[in-house]
RNA sequence: GGGCAUUUGGCUCAGAGGUAGAGCGCUGCACUCACAUUGCAGAGGUCGCUGGUUCAAAUCCAGCAAUGCCCACCA
């Protein structure tokens, strides 16, 4: 039996279609034959956090993933119904901003295409590429049930939003208001405070005085006005107050006096508010309702009037007589050119702050009032805080449940409407007929005051819906043309139009915001499994999930709303356990980024490692939740790490000649130390592995499996046997045991290295269906034997026997271990080369340890290459000497040279010198002899004396060396 | 302004009250014998700083510093 001499991987990963092919993947055993239940079996469900279709695999998906298809392979080998849900998000704003960028290259934007055409052309576009990340996804060797592939914007998945929608609108959690929302003026949308990234920015504070209305004082020194300080001058056109705090005694005597807004020659008053501090800038401040928060929060304290002086496009409104059209940058400086030539800017100040940027085109937030569809979250905080503390879900690691608790506790409404086309249309309906006398109102009353559409929803939905003001005064004669029917507020939520008014009407108009994509990916744990639609019993059986795993970075963006979302209208929480983990970062520490050019291509790698080296670098270099930095080295260790497990297995399979399947040695008595010692090695291994992948320390399970397969099965192990495989006697037990522990070790990689484990399983799969005289082709083998199941996939988790476990085999293989490196220390320091073949002398004062080295003389002599050995003292005196835990072990030699092992043994006595010393002063301290443990104290007594010993001998050799 | 994380050999990171660990890199030696994507051996660290608890601290506690991240209404 013999597989290639060189290990391909990408040879390997032809499997993943073999999987496929035996939907092996498939969380529904039992559908085959038509049954809806999945089956007695326990389920184990992770939902995928579905990547944007504009993705493309990068570092950080390739980790997420490898991680969650390592739970799920271990689960699946567990025995448990594994499913794991695929799918992808519509990404809303994201992916709009992709194909409005392809439709700006061909000389069109998406208003002058209209929002059907320009649908049409993003569901061509999610055709075309949407599945790119989809593939790259099964290249990584994801075991997902595809059948069950969903997205966010299904058929399904888009039910389940409606109907969400439509069930929390009934509820009065969703409702539609007037309020500062955060405002990107390129994508044109609202958004959700979350998804604003503030960025410390270097701009100044300029202080700006406002004349009082009327003189405190008529002398000619007195100052007659108040300073402000902003950061943002061409805000004060829409000032409608000056604020100061109550307790501020330098301008007690000005509250209630009015101010002159400068360029804009309006009267406002200084009031009083709690919110402002006295001791920043000159502790005055100026109120914009209109693009503030916390101006708007203190003018709706006042009831101070908003005055809208920037657009949605960035650009200053009519309310701002001179300045109306200008950008709000060039504004800015029109605004402080105007002020200093008027004299009335004081200074000028460096001052570095955050700003709020766009989350997905980095473009300046500007804070506006704005009408939008909120979802009231107090409520569903407070559950969604609850089932944390209880430990009803849990969090690895523990401490992001404090993060999570006080996001939750200050969480704000969500505003959850966009002002974009790709999403899920808001199901809310308006009959024509009964808001047109409403309309008529408002927009005479808008007419009125300038025209600036700052109140009156109904409007904004006309207009927003695409309607120019001519077209809008066009339907509103159309609108009123109908019967009035005052008592319906005309306004319906609900997943279908509504057919007809109970005003008769006919005639709706949608709502034409869409939600935020995370209103979609929130519903994402019970969406995937037809919520709200006919395949309820999978919600029951798959729902909560068992694991979420994902990054830190979407804690609040994600994890925190399905939390929400689940509880409320699913009445369970989504999740048993959450896994979080790190970010993936340079060498430096720095994001991956295109921009920095410092990004490690997950497929670069697949192409150069291998997918298997890719995933176990991935798990290999990181702690559990801690952000993990990665270098082109890290894969070529993992590389390295495969190719070692390939040749390793190569020599198992090529010594399996005359193996018998049905044979195991694991208890006979002709079991050698090296044999018992290594199946107590991997029975430990099963154990820790088992448990620690339960916890999710995946990184030490990595670690764990690497250390014992190199550096204990192939260093020691396999060397040792070699020459067992040529004698009769022991070839047949030696067989037993490195298969035993290759397929076993093999069976605990493959959640981490499915490929490669794989093709090793197959390969010793065939060599079994060989043995036992089934053909090659036989296909399928109805066989309890697992062994022989046709893949390491569904194969079961290796058991461990804790009888196996012997710790004195590991101590007697340890002294073994110590020698045999002893030995090949001395060689290399004394020069000897490694083809001379030498003899040892052992001197042993123990009968016990003498017995022990007596049974393994001769793997001694195999590993260090020596001809004999004896015990006593050596014959000649050119001998060098290396003592190991009392055994002194000679090598003599023709001739040595004296000089050099002079040195070498002084440097050695040195060496010792200074750790009796420190011994010493243990030994001698009162306080450590009175309150140490006995045990302690024994060992550490042990140790002096041995230490002494050795420095003895070593001292007197040495006299010898110096005397002859 | 709060909070969290990190600080261990040249680099990346484990560890954990009782003699400092790994991988990479470096040095020396070794290629017909599973593997040079290898083997054997070696050099290299007062475990960020200062206190405290303890017989004993890299490890527990407190304070400090540096770095990174998150949150917050100082315009």
């Amino acid at each position: 039996m013999e597989i290639s001499k060189v290990y391909n991987p990408q040879e390997t990963e032809k499997w993943y279609n073999f999987w496929l092919e035996k939907g092996y993947f498939s969380s529904l055993p039992c559908r085959q034959a038509g049954h809806p239940e999945p089956g007695e079996r326990r389920a184990f469900t992770i939902v995928i956090p579905p990547p944007n279709i504009t993705g493309s695999l990068h570092m950080g998906h390739a980790l997420n993933n490898t991680l969650q298809d390592v739970i799920i392979r271990f689960k699946r080998m567990q025995g448990y119904n594994a499913c794991w849900v695929p799918g992808t998000d519509h990404g809303g704003i994201a992916t709009q901003n992709v194909v409005e960028k392809i439709l700006l290259k061909e000389g069109i934007t998406r208003q002058e295409l209209g929002r059907e055409k320009f649908l049409e052309r993003m569901w061509q576009w999610r055709k075309e590429t949407g599945d790119t990340i989809l593939h790259q996804l099964k290249k990584l060797g994801c075991s997902c049930d595809w059948e069950r592939l969903r997205f966010t914007m299904d058929d399904n998945c888009s039910r389940a939003v409606l109907n969400a929608f439509v069930e929390l609108y009934k509820q009065g959690l969703i409702y539609w208001g007037s309020r500062l929302v955060n405002w990107c003026v390129r994508c044109g949308t609202a958004l959700a405070d979350i998804e604003v990234e503030y960025r410390e920015h270097k701009g100044h504070l300029w202080y700006i005085r406002y004349p009082l209305k009327s003189a405190i004082s008529h002398q000619p020194s007195a100052i007659n006005y108040i300073v402000v300080a902003t950061t943002r001058p061409e805000t004060m056109l829409g000032d409608t107050a000056v604020a100061v705090n109550p307790q501020d005694k330098r301008y007690k005597n000005l509250i209630g006096k009015t101010v002159i807004l400068p360029l804009m020659n309006r009267e406002m008053p200084i009031i009083a508010d709690e919110l402002v501090d006295s001791s920043f800038g000159t502790g005055a401040v100026k109120v914009t309702p209109a693009h503030d928060p916390v101006d708007f929060e203190i003018a709706q304290r006042h009831q101070l009037p908003e005055v809208k002086v920037i657009d949605g496009k960035g650009r200053m409104t009519g309310l701002t007589d001179k300045y109306a059209g200008l950008d709000r940058s060039q504004c800015r400086e029109e605004v402080v050119k105007d002020l200093q030539t008027l004299g009335l800017l004081e200074k000028v100040e460096e001052y570095s702050h955050r700003i709020g940027h766009c989350y997905r085109c980095g473009t300046v937030i500007e804070p506006l009032i704005s009408e939008q569809w909120f979802l009231s979250t107090k409520e569903m905080a407070r559950k969604a805080m609850k089932v944390v503390e209880e430990g009803k879900i849990k969090f690895f690691p523990e401490r992001w449940v404090g993060p999570y608790l006080q996001w939750l506790e200050n969480l704000r409404d969500w505003c959850i409407s966009r002002q974009i086309w790709w999403g899920h249309q808001i199901p809310v309906w308006y009959c024509t007929h009964c808001l047109s006398n409403k309309i008529e109102v408002i927009f005479k009353k808008e007419i009125l005051i300038n025209g600036i559409p700052n109140i009156g929803g109904t409007y904004l939905v006309l207009l927003r819906a695409g309607l120019s003001d001519k077209e809008i005064i066009g339907n509103m004669e159309d609108f009123i043309a109908h019967d009035i029917d005052t008592s319906n507020d005309g306004v319906i939520c609900s997943i279908e139009k509504p057919v007809k008014c109970t005003c008769g009407n006919t005639y709706f108009l949608q709502d034409p915001n869409v939600l935020d994509t995370w209103f979609s990916s929130a519903l994402w744990p019970f969406s995937v499994f037809g919520w709200s639609g006919k395949t309820f019993n999978e919600l029951e059986y798959y729902y909560p999930t068992s694991a979420l795993v994902t990054g830190y970075e979407i804690l609040y963006l994600w994890v925190a709303r399905m939390v929400m979302m689940g509880i409320e209208l699913v009445g369970d929480i989504p999740f048993e356990n959450v896994y979080i983990h790190g970010i993936v970062r340079d060498v430096s520490g720095r994001k991956m980024s295109k921009s920095l050019g410092n990004v490690i291509d997950p497929l670069d790698i697949m192409k150069t490692c291998g997918t298997d080296a890719l995933r176990f670098a991935l798990l290999y270099s990181g702690v559990t939740g801690q952000d993990l930095c990665l270098s082109e080295e890290s894969f070529l260790m993992a590389r390295n790490f495969a190719n070692k497990i390939w040749n390793a297995s190569r020599f198992v399979l090529m010594n399996l000649e005359g193996f018998t399947t049905s044979y195991s040695p694991l208890t006979t008595p002709r079991l050698d130390l090296a044999d018992r010692w290594i199946i107590s090695e991997y029975n430990s291994l099963v154990k820790s592995v088992t448990k620690n992948l339960g916890n999710y320390q995946l990184s030490e399970v990595v670690g764990d499996i690497y250390e014992f397969f190199w550096h204990k099965f192939c260093d020691w192990y396999v060397e040792l046997i070699k020459p067992k495989l040529s004698q009769t006697t022991t070839r047949a037990d030696v067989q037993a045991i490195l298969v035993y522990i290759l397929e076993g070790t093999i069976k605990l990689l493959h959640p981490f290295m499915p490929f490669i484990t794989e093709e090793i399983w197959q390969s010793l799969r065939q060599f079994r269906v060989q043995s036992l005289g089934f053909k090659k082709e036989t296909g399928e083998l109805s066989t309890t034997n697992s062994q022989l199941s046709a893949s390491i996939m569904v194969s079961p988790w290796p058991e461990y026997d804790e009888m196996m476990i012997d710790k004195k085999a590991s101590e007697e293989m340890q002294l073994l271990m110590d020698v045999v490196s002893a030995i090949r220390n001395l060689r290399s320091e004394t020069r000897i080369p490694p083809q001379e073949k030498i003899n040892l002398v052992f001197k042993i004062d123990s009968s016990e340890k003498e017995k022990l080295i007596q049974t393994n003389l001769f793997s001694i002599l195999l590993l260090t290459n020596s001809e004999k050995l004896e015990f006593g003292m050596p014959q000649s005196k050119d001998c060098v000497l290396t003592i190991v835990d009392g055994i002194e072990i000679y090598i003599p030699l023709t001739a040595i040279d004296r000089e050099k092992e002079i040195k070498r043994l002084e440097k050695e006595i040195e060496n010792l010198s200074s750790q009796i010393n420190k011994i010493d002063q243990k030994m001698s301290d009162q306080n450590f002899l009175n309150k140490a443990p006995e045990e302690e104290i024994k060992k550490v007594k042990q140790r002096l004396k041995e230490t002494k010993e050795k420095k003895n001998k070593l001292e007197q050799t040495l006299l010898c060396l110096k005397g002859g």
